[in-house]
DNA sequence: TTGCAAATATGCACCAGGTGCATATTTAGG
DNA sequence: CCTAAATATGCACCTGGTGCATATTTGCAA
């Protein structure tokens, strides 16, 4: 049986990690990505450079690990969302309720960050595949449905793409619109572009 | 003016690059991607390391260069299409002509290879995304066209990325079916599941 | 043909991220 | 208290990628 309290190896396990985290971003907004070494995050975080790479597997995974609680966040939202809506749906609705819950002057900032340093635009797109996947077989997962159908497959990617383009969007703009009503807009203006002529 | 009959330089420039390209991925099927170091590829095509980056970027461009020529073809696509066709079928159906023109086997043989290496995978991840924003600029400059609208984005995310899903797919199911029909396939799919409940 | 400017190739030093491995140090739990 | 597993550390090493100064080649005009 796991401990209840989590034992004094995982929390100290969490404590230096979430010193790494700290002490880099600190250093990336301070001096930029490209400009801070493993060296100087170690130092900050006062660990060693070996070490670095027992908590993460490369410099630009210290910036996502924000993004993987998110998608955790998106999967949980997904389980609540009743058996008979249609994958499409329950994507969307779990994706406006994630998306409700988070921080977001935290994630404006940081996605800006982001946005100007080229190898974390690059591994962001990686981040949004992973993403897309862990969606499709979310929905793969959910009673009744079909695992690793084609239809699930689309709906991932789509919903992932949509809220992609949402959030910059939403950036660009530079209106604090309740983010649900900018997801619905987008998903509004899909609906029509794809729509069959009529 | 231009010459019409490229000058030597030219040519030289290319020759190296296609020798570069041949030596490169040569190596990659015999010893796999990250087993192969850039002084082999280089002594290989008898250039030294340091112009290697005189041609390509990284290594992981080596591999990508095909890409780029498919997404020039289908801009070169979309030109072709009507100005009155909606952004999404003029994408569609440029995507549909686009494909029709490529070596299949060929193609598939790269994807496969690209799919079973990490590094490659991820970078094919920025391609996508780079093939979006072109997709996108190019749709934007269509005759009576609003050039960055939220409509283009999202149709050149949904075509993209349903060109991606389209080719997994293709790969997976293996039966050789006319890509056009795969593609149209996929497109419907992607309708009725995104489509408001009737 | 010659001479000159631009493009291209090369060599070299150097940086930094990432890995393998052997060795300490710490924690869990009987 | 003692042992096995997890974690941390140090060190050597590889390789991709860049800056820079220097040669070599090509285009073109006088």
């Amino acid at each position: 049986m796991k401990a209840v309290v989590s034992g004094l190896r995982e929390r100290k396990r969490r404590q230096t990690r979430d010193r790494l985290t700290e002490a880099g971003m600190t250093l990336f907004l301070a001096q930029g990505f490209e400009a801070t070494t493993l060296d100087q995050i170690a130092a900050a975080a006062d660990i060693s450079r070996r070490s670095f790479f027992h908590h993460f597997a490369s410099k630009e995974d210290l910036v996502f690990a924000w993004q993987d609680s998110f998608c955790l966040a998106l999967l949980d939202a997904l389980v609540l969302r009743p058996a008979d809506e249609r994958p499409i749906d329950a994507a969307i609705n779990a994706l406006i309720a994630a998306v409700g819950d988070f921080d977001r002057d935290q994630a404006e900032a940081l996605t800006r960050f982001v946005e100007e340093t080229p190898a974390l635009r690059d591994r962001e797109q990686v981040k949004y595949a992973l993403m897309e996947q862990a969606l499709a077989e979310a929905l793969g997962q959910r009673p009744g449905a079909t695992a690793d159908s084609l239809e699930i497959r689309l709906v991932a990617m789509v919903v992932i793409g949509a809220m992609r383009i949402a959030g910059e969007n939403w950036r660009r703009a530079g209106d604090r619109a309740r983010p649900d009503i900018y997801v619905r807009r987008v998903f509004d203006t899909l609906r029509a572009a794809v729509a069959e002529e009529s």
